[in-house]
DNA sequence: TAAATAAATCGGAATGATTCCTAATTAAGA
DNA sequence: TCTTAATTAGGAATCATTCCGATTTATTTA
């Protein structure tokens, strides 16, 4: 999603289209893939809207998630970390260095099945797999060595 | 997993079996498989053993959670789930009644694949499929209806 | 069976992320 | 430009969870 689709999105919905709201978006488009939390999407769009606050800077991540502009992941002993992809993909999560890695799959779970079988009709998914990321396994194993 | 045989897994991993743990070991069976969280184990375990405390609590789903004899289970907005079922599943998380399902699948995902694309290695997975339960449905359905 | 000790426990304080609150500000439409 | 509903700031409050230090206890060993 390209910054202006975004504002677009805003004004379709009747949002208004502020400047600490703007800069959150430049820092999401930034960020990429790189999954960023809260606190960080705040320093760094602070740094171009001096006066943003903490508190608006989560009520702007929520306003956007409840919209599905982006989308809000949940994570252990993490901070809750805002994605722009909004494909269904697997997050890979680095237990050593807490990376975050996109694998895109297609639709791995059929939900008519799911639904005839069980009545529970899904609506979202959150598809995760814990491990090590490529550059932990070779430092883990030039440490163990 | 019986209770005899997470009370052995203790004993082989050198872990005390306490009164206290003995107690949220039985909560854990009691509850069956409805994900439970900490303050539930902890309000049914202090009936049990009336000295429980909440940080003993946590402390022995934590300990437990390491050695693998359950998993914790994070999720939106709701405090940390705790899973006796060991198997690879998909947990149906109704956006409703906060309920819990478990799914079944065979392993989605291939990790040797994941590995060879990506170069990260799973260890852990972590599925949920969001949306609402057959009664929710009908629940809705019928205020809507 | 008693002593030794490492582990476990308690309970309360601390933490950290997030939400809530209220007054002040402001974007956007009339 | 005026109006107003939405947004914002900043600080207090919340909630789950962890940490801490002193005490207790399950298990080992003599």
């Amino acid at each position: 999603m390209t910054k202006e689709s975004m504002i677009s999105q805003l004004r379709k919905r009747g949002l208004k289209v502020t400047p600490q709201r703007l800069a959150i978006i430049d820092v999401l488009m930034e960020q990429g893939n790189s999954h960023p939390g809260a606190s960080l999407i705040y320093k760094k769009a602070k740094k171009k809207r001096k006066s943003l606050s903490l508190s608006t800077t989560y009520a702007t991540l929520n306003e956007f998630s409840r919209h599905g502009i982006i989308k809000t992941l949940q994570f252990d002993k993490m901070e809750d970390r805002y994605d722009r992809n909004l494909e269904e993909h697997i997050n890979l999560i680095c237990e050593r260095c807490k990376k975050i890695l996109d694998y895109n799959v297609p639709f791995i779970v059929d939900p008519k099945r799911v639904v005839k079988k069980t009545g529970f009709s899904i609506t979202d998914a959150r598809l995760e797999y814990y491990g090590l990321c490529r550059e932990c396994r070779e430092e883990e194993r030039s440490i163990k060595g």
